[in-house]
DNA sequence: ATAAACAAACCGACTTGACTGTTCGTAAAA
DNA sequence: TTTTACGAACAGTCAAGTCGGTTTGTTTAT
């Protein structure tokens, strides 16, 4: 029986990775499958283990869930400081931060998320248990915004709010995707908003009270 | 001429009364109870009737949604029309518009499209029966952005892009309220951004400091 | 060191409840 | 009468939670 079997591992190695397992599947089904047709049993198919196994190491779909998202958020939360580190290390522009914010909402963030926002919306206990989770991942948010803050000499407060915007335009672009098949529609607003942006970050040797300067340095920007 | 109240109601006024309160009941429960709480027992409950007359209208529980969902959206469309026109014939401002879109998007429109956008991820045949509703309702925005267009001399599509980027904020902001409860936050990125769209379309008699950018052709080559 | 005793991880079946679609039957209008 | 609107009960499905049992790892006594 021992033949081919993986080298005994400890109980707490054996748990954990059964729970990366559940929680890696949960945001796997939330996404490919939707909220409401995300079921233990698929859950479970996908982690590749049976229903029971996951009743011993959550005690209902919701906990599984929350703790699936948290952990999901968490991990983005800390991609989020390594790269403000790095930006604010290596100077990087506005447009690459709109881009970076674009990226990883598209990449699954916001559609896992546009799952299961409805439901704290009629969960009470479901949202109480998430808006510690969510109030952490803003946290991760307010690093790169002052990281930016810092680079560009501009104002706490200002940034914050220029990037908050940000945030919600990327927000609303990503839900129309859904229902609008425009590419182009998308990188064209894109484009705009990170000529906003940096029209709002004005660079210190290169003021923007000249405009033509503005649009220029958007055609010639990096990308 | 049954003018008279429940008594000699014709057929005809007897479908259309039942088909109005159910559509009706099925928009409130979306938007009360959330997309998987939903349930055809609820709606009938709502509406007043038994679920074996919603049978009898309606085919299935989709057919109940995508009718509901197109009756409210075209209801919307010709507020937004009214408006638009209204709008045009006085002369509104920029900052009257973003709080027009913000007011109808907040009240319900958008909570309940959260509810059922999702949906539309996981059945195609949930979307394809939205898209071409949806796309009415893009025409009746655009009526707007073009009213808009025309009495600030401004091109059509630089305001389109600035408008549909206003509807992407909006949506960012409201899908966040569900999580995060701080009116201040959202009344600030509300005046931000009304400030940024005034600069954006500067009045002809009071040219703005910052000529506008120039933005359609800063994308042209955009995949 | 080894085997028994224990605890943790895991499995499969059962129970309950809710929901959709269907199939009748009844009342109102044409 | 015929058609349309509406109601009540039924049947099939599916998902969540519960529970007894099995396997795997850990501790302890000899």
């Amino acid at each position: 029986m021992a033949v081919g079997k993986k080298t005994a591992r400890t109980q707490e190695e054996r748990s954990a990775e059964t729970l990366a397992r559940i929680r890696q599947a949960t945001i796997e089904v939330l996404y490919k499958k939707g909220f409401s047709r995300t079921s233990t049993v698929e859950i479970a198919a996908v982690a590749g283990l049976s229903r029971g196994a996951m009743t011993h190491h959550f005690s209902s779909k919701e906990d599984i869930l929350i703790d699936a998202i948290a952990s999901m958020l968490d991990e983005v939360n800390e991609k989020l400081f390594a790269f403000a580190e790095e930006f604010a290390r290596r100077g990087g522009s506005t447009d690459e931060i709109v881009d970076y914010i674009w990226q990883f909402m598209s990449d699954r963030l916001f559609y896992v998320t546009m799952e299961y926002l409805p439901e704290t919306r009629h969960n009470a206990d479901f949202k109480a248990r998430l808006v510690p989770v969510v109030k952490r991942f803003h946290a991760g948010l307010d690093a790169i915004w002052s990281a930016l803050a810092r680079q560009k000499g501009a104002p706490e407060d200002h940034t914050r709010l220029v990037m908050n915007t940000t945030m919600c335009v990327v927000r609303g672009m990503i839900a129309q995707t859904i229902l609008r098949d425009d590419q182009g529609y998308y990188a064209q607003m894109l484009t705009f908003w990170k000529s906003e942006v940096r029209r709002l970050f004005p660079s210190p040797d290169k003021p923007a009270s000249e405009p033509q300067l503005n649009v220029t340095s958007a055609n010639g920007a990096l990308s």
